[in-house]
DNA sequence: CTGATCATGTAATTCGTTACATGATTCC
DNA sequence: GGAATCATGTAACGAATTACATGATCAG
């Protein structure tokens, strides 16, 4: 039975804890969702799936009056889980920029059309650069709480990754502005 | 109205002269992919609509007496092209990663496995990386032919890109395996 | 003559997002 | 009382891949 990636993500998150579906969503949006995001139409339809696949366990939970449902790993789950992560195998990669995309084609456009296109790569990195420099000290928290490293750790590559681009994209326009 | 980015990617293409689907597909598979995939599914219908939107002009050829239609861009394609590169507005950006995503959850794992995985990551992107470099060739000497400039800055940030997750996985195999 | 490449397309399927519908509860 | 949040789902849609079908020509 072959899961598809997005499972491994709610796998992933209840390893540590019952989660609801709308936990599930919401811890996606400020962790995994700039390299694997996820939406309701997926995790709802897959949480039954998953449940029926006997890999996470579901139980009617009273929270405060409201109804809802939390699920949590079965042992066939994490033994899943784990072998999906220490198996070896081609792993998905797929990038869509459309930032980079554009520059691909910017001969096409003059210096001040290119040099204004770098900006606004520029800036929508900057954007996603702050937006996870602001998360880390949740992360840092979880860290300390928990015990938890590489949630931590991944947090400070996406940091580096954002920043790798937005340098390229400074040294870049001061190429093209230069005149060389 | 709208042009889905897939198309643009057609427009770019055809910028540099006439080029039939099959061509632009090639194309593709050199340059943009790594960036803006795009596969016969989406060209041959995207290249009916912009025929039909008046965006590029497709034309009979015979080509050493095989039949094929080979298209150019017309000047309000050229225009589209170059409003597309210049104007501001968000930028779509994806990225899909299942290796990030697997170290995310790799405190489920022993270090033995978590060395095993960045190793894995590793491999994989210093196999793009070398599949671009092996690309580097074409890409300078189509510069020093046509003078285009910027797929060739693009190829060079592609390696660069490469590399620099090259780097992060091999230093956080030494800090893993290091005991820290 | 045979396999590789050139060349054009379509159909089925997968994957994922967006928008909508519904309703309870909590905070101000 | 009203807005925000918690909570669960589904339906419609869109984007893209894969696989298939077809056939010509070119290089060895």
């Amino acid at each position: 039975m072959e899961l598809a990636k997005t499972s491994y993500v709610i796998l992933g998150m209840l390893r540590l804890g019952r989660r609801t579906g709308y936990d599930i969503k919401a811890l996606v949006d400020v962790s995994t969702r700039f390299f694997w995001a996820a939406s309701y139409g997926q995790i709802y339809p897959e949480l039954k799936r998953l449940e029926d696949a006997g890999l996470i366990a579901g139980e009617p939970e009273d929270h405060g009056g409201r109804r809802r449902r939390a699920f949590s790993l079965t042992p066939l789950g994490e033994q899943a889980l784990q072998a999906w992560i220490a198996s070896g195998g081609p792993l998905h990669f797929e990038l869509r920029h459309e930032g980079v995309l554009r520059f691909f084609f910017a001969d096409a456009v003059g210096p001040a059309g290119q040099v204004d296109l770098l900006r606004t790569i520029r800036a929508e990195h900057e954007r996603v650069r702050d937006e996870l420099t602001a998360i880390r000290c949740g992360a840092e928290a979880a860290h300390a709480e928990r015990g938890e490293r590489f949630p931590l750790m991944t947090l400070e590559f996406g940091i580096a990754y954002q920043e790798f681009i937005v340098d390229w994209c400074s040294e870049t326009e001061h190429r093209i502005a230069g005149g060389s």
